[in-house]
DNA sequence: CCATTGATCGTCT
DNA sequence: GACGATCAATGGT
């Protein structure tokens, strides 16, 4: 993928490539093992990571909450395709968010990186996000992520478990199972009683939930 | 802390 | 043409 150069810094030689086995497996416990997982981005200006602490899944075309639920479309494809791709959308017209494909080929499950700390370029990611008032801000919530790793919608179709990509998935330290929590997903309207959101107890770089506030328009 | 609201545009109906 | 897998700013408790 083009436009990004890879500096050799960030976390990458402590760890190794995540496991695609798992990500091909049931999208919910892919999910719970993304926790504690790591994605490392280089970039023009550096390399940021960040440890994940919250994320939620969603199930392919039997999910009415997911993007592929209606079936393949120009923005969806790589849903479609193997576990460990990046797909990133557009929403609200303003935001990134990014997911790791996961489940088998052609189930079109995907893990929203809802949340996570920055464990490497802290200062690059202050940069890219002058709002943040603590570090633990810095990736709290799925569009503030993508800010604070720079990624766009071309980033879309990385493999994440390539150690040669600019953008990669690590293994990270396991969070335990007493640790993890689930709920309703957020933001979402339909299926938000599936309790496929999955987050780290206690962990203050989670996002705050709120409910999906579908706000109708004003009439002119 | 909590609730409300404007911003802004790609995507699919 | 309507609707988001959201955020930041604002104002109240």
């Amino acid at each position: 993928m083009g436009g990004r150069e890879g500096t050799g810094g960030g976390v990458g030689r402590l760890s190794r490539p995540f496991d695609r086995e798992i990500l091909s497996g049931p999208v919910l416990t892919a999910a719970r093992e993304l926790l504690g997982a790591v994605l490392e981005v280089d970039g023009p200006r550096g390399t940021v990571a960040v440890a994940l602490s919250e994320v939620e899944a969603y199930a392919g075309m039997v999910d009415p909450a997911s993007h592929a639920y209606r079936g393949r479309t120009a923005r969806n494809g790589v849903m479609f395709g193997p576990a460990g791709f990046l797909y990133v959308y557009f929403v609200y017209g303003m935001h990134w968010c990014c997911n790791v494909v996961c489940g088998p080929e052609d189930e079109a499950s995907a893990v929203l990186l809802r949340a996570g700390r920055v464990v490497a370029g802290e200062e690059l990611a202050r940069a890219r996000r002058p709002a943040a008032r603590s570090t633990t801000e810095l990736a709290r919530g799925p569009a503030r992520l993508a800010s604070t790793l720079g990624l766009v919608g071309t980033d879309t179709g990385t493999d994440l478990l390539d150690p040669a990509s600019a953008i990669r998935l690590l293994t990270g330290t396991r969070v335990p199972d007493a640790a993890v929590r689930h709920g309703p997903r957020v933001g979402v309207a339909v299926a938000a009683d599936v309790p496929w959101r999955i987050w780290v107890d206690g962990d203050p770089t989670v996002s705050p939930y709120r409910p999906n506030t579908r706000r109708r328009r004003i009439p002119t």
